[in-house]
Parts: structure tokens; C-alpha cells; sequence
DNA sequence: TAGATTGTTAATCGATTAACAATC
DNA sequence: TAGATTGTTAATCGATTAACAATC
């Protein structure tokens, strides 16, 4: 079983959404690499290379078929299992992440939120009431939760994070602008909404150069 | 001037906050490309190399200059420019995006939120009312607005973004969980929250197995 | 059969790392 | 001067693309 770099996991992300979105309405069964690469933008060998890394065989002068396709790379990215998860700050983004419907068909199951504001805890944030933050790791423990989401204040993530991991949490999601260390043998993911911006407006920058030449 | 890509963009991004946050409070004047690449995890050449790359000259035995380094990083990805946005969404994400105080000290200045829900309009989110998307267009052109922030729902966001890319934005920041096409003179990102999730739960995947073992 | 498409090996490309002379 | 650190060239590595035989 080979392993998948990051850059492979996304294009296999976009395959399937391709698959879902775009072809769900025609009447074919199977999908040929080219027809992938053509609207991915990507090389249609890098196609067969990324579904034959997931074990898929093809049909020559056919090519693969459509619901296999998908649900292997569901299997294989961990959207058919039940991953449960919290949200540890319930602020604008904490909410907003943590009432993010689609989560759900991806195998992430958001099953409470934590504050540590008093004026929040108590409110109701999508399908759930706000907890105080002091109640995080005996939930985490009796709940046997599995990743937390963390969007607190940049300062105080660190210390959030300490707590969750020591409480029994494998995997930590952090939308804090800030970097969290954390023991190896715990996933760790930032999604720093500062680097899109950077990419964002070094890419307007160039267009600008391109086109002022 | 040497083209930037997108790793080291993050990399710069990664050197200016590692000045900023633990190198602003010591007393020293200069940093050298080792100790940068020993916190950010990179090897040391590369340091040198993309700061190189930014026509930064380092001192043999000192270093580089911690306050022009940061300058220098500022200028280049843009964060002293001031770049004009409008949100078109205003849910919870797109409420979350709008209000996020951080943007403007990297150069993003929201002024706008819009809506078509009737229960939102009107509402103050951030320092901002939220406006019928019908007056999207017109205000674009009247506040010379470059950058928009998309946080509608997937289906209704190729529409909008081709409504405002005509009204003359000329780069799409897209929260939508959507591919939106656009012609190639708009440069557009896509922030897609369901491929943070995947590389998350393929590394959670990892961990398991390598324990396992 | 003929021809489209797969699957795989080899070639290319770019990015990362190693080596080391130049320099303050 | 001696030695730490830069700046740059060369070597390595991995990922992408091209070529093409195998196959249905």
C-alpha cells in the first residue's frame, strides 16, 4: 500500500469532486484518465499513476469506472469512517466551522463546541450548546473523541492544545493564527488563513506586473 | 526580480512570523539562516537562498538584519500595499472572514459585506452593515474594490463570481466549497476546507497504522 | 482486425540538499 | 589571524511528463 504525498491527496480530492459534480448526470458508467485531466489540469498519465496507487485498475479503450473510482478514494482518504471531533473556541470562526454541514459526508463528526466566555457558553452554535472549556478533557475522555478543532486567540492556543493532547486527542486541526508544537506522534494541521492571503496577493501583484508589460 | 512559488511564499511567510514572534522580544539586531531553519524545519541554504532571492544580503559571523529582513518580506508578498475587499456571503464563514482583524496588518482591508437573505441585511457584522448583493456591482465600481471574498453557497458561486469579476474585481478569494472558473487575467484561490480535512484524516490514517506496527 | 486507452518504464524538470570557497 | 557564516555551484532527490508496448 503506497503511500499518498499532499499533493496527491488533493488531486485525488478534486477527481472525486470532478466525478460527483460533473458526471453524476451523464448516463456513462466509466471516465477516461484524459477526460480527468483535461478539466483538472493536470496530465493524464498523473491520473492513471494516482488510481493505480489506490489499486484501481482501468479498462483500455473504456477507461475506469466512475462509482469504483469514488468510493476508493473515499475508502482510501478516511471519508466512510466516523471520525468524532470538537470545536475548542466558539467564536465567529469556531461557529462557523463548527456548523459546517459537509463535514458530515466526509466522515468528520463535529459532536460539541467549547468557550471559555461566559456570555457564549450556554448558546446555541449549529446542532450545539456552547460548553464551558474546564469541561474539554472529561468530555474528551468519556466521549472518545478523536480530533479537536482549535480557533482560540493566537495566545492561548498552545496551552489548548497541551490540554487536548494530555486528555487523549490524536489529532489537532488549527484555525489559531499561530504554530502549535505538538508530540510526534500527533497529526497536526494548520490552516493559516494568512498564508492564503500571502498567495493571494502575491498572485494580484504579478497579474498587475503582467500587465502593465 | 526572481518569480516566487507557492512553498516559498509559505516560507517566507513561516521566516517573517518566526522574527516577528520569538526573535522581536531578544535584544539582538540580526538572526542568521541557521537559527531561522532550525525552528521552521527547513535546511539552512534554503533560508539563505529565498531570502537571497529577495536581493537580501547576509553579513559573514552576523547574519541577516532581523528589522530589514521583515521589511523586506512586507514589501515583496504585499502586505504594505493596501488592497481594497468586499465579502459576498455573509453566513457564518463568511461573517467569520469578514470580521478577522488580522487582515489588515497584512495589507487586506475589508469594507463591504453583502447579502441576499433579507434577514441579514442590515445587520452589523465586524465594523460592517451587510448590504443587498444586488448593490454588489455598483459598488465595486465606485470604491475601486480589487478583491473579493466569496463565502456563498456553492451553487450560486460561479454566478457571482462572474457578476463581480464584470463589475472589475480582479482577484477571487473563494471559501465557497466549489471550483469556480475564471478567465486568466483574475487571479482566484481557492480555500477549500474539505482538502485541509482530507490531508487531516489521511495523516490521522498514518498515525494509527505506523502504531499498529 | 484496428484503434483507443491503459499501465509502466525512461527522460525531463525543478526543487532541495551538500559541499566549499569567499568574506567579514 | 582564526573562525563562523554567507553565497553559490554542483549533486541529489523526487515528482512530473513523454514514450510506447500491452490490451481489450
Amino acid at each position: 500500500m503506497e503511500n499518498l504525498n499532499k499533493a496527491t491527496i488533493q488531486r485525488l480530492l478534486l477527481y472525486y469532486h470532478y466525478i460527483s459534480d460533473h458526471l453524476a448526470h451523464t448516463d456513462g458508467v466509466s471516465v477516461s484518465s484524459a477526460e480527468i485531466a483535461r478539466l483538472i489540469d493536470v496530465d493524464d498519465t498523473q491520473v492513471r499513476k494516482d488510481l493505480s496507487a489506490l489499486g484501481l485498475k482501468g479498462c483500455p479503450r473504456v477507461g475506469f469506472k466512475m462509482a469504483e473510482v469514488k468510493q476508493t478514494i473515499r475508502i482510501r482518504l478516511g471519508f466512510n469512517d466516523c471520525h468524532k471531533a470538537i470545536v475548542v473556541g466558539a467564536g465567529k470562526l469556531g461557529g462557523a466551522i463548527g456548523s459546517y454541514k459537509e463535514f458530515f459526508d466526509y466522515g468528520l463528526n463535529v459532536i460539541a463546541l467549547f468557550d471559555n466566555d461566559p456570555n457564549k457558553i450556554g448558546l446555541m452554535i449549529g446542532d450545539h450548546v456552547v460548553q464551558p472549556v474546564d469541561k474539554v478533557e472529561t468530555f474528551i475522555r468519556d466521549h472518545d473523541v478523536q480530533m479537536g478543532i482549535l480557533a482560540v486567540p493566537a495566545d492561548t492556543a498552545q496551552d489548548v492544545a497541551r490540554k487536548v493532547i494530555q486528555a487523549g486527542l490524536k489529532a489537532l486541526w488549527v484555525f489559531s493564527s499561530t504554530h502549535i508544537e505538538v508530540p510526534e506522534n500527533i497529526a497536526v494541521r494548520h490552516e493559516h488563513l494568512l498564508g492564503g492571503l500571502a498567495e493571494m496577493l502575491y498572485s494580484m501583484k504579478m497579474q498587475t506586473i503582467k500587465q502593465s508589460v
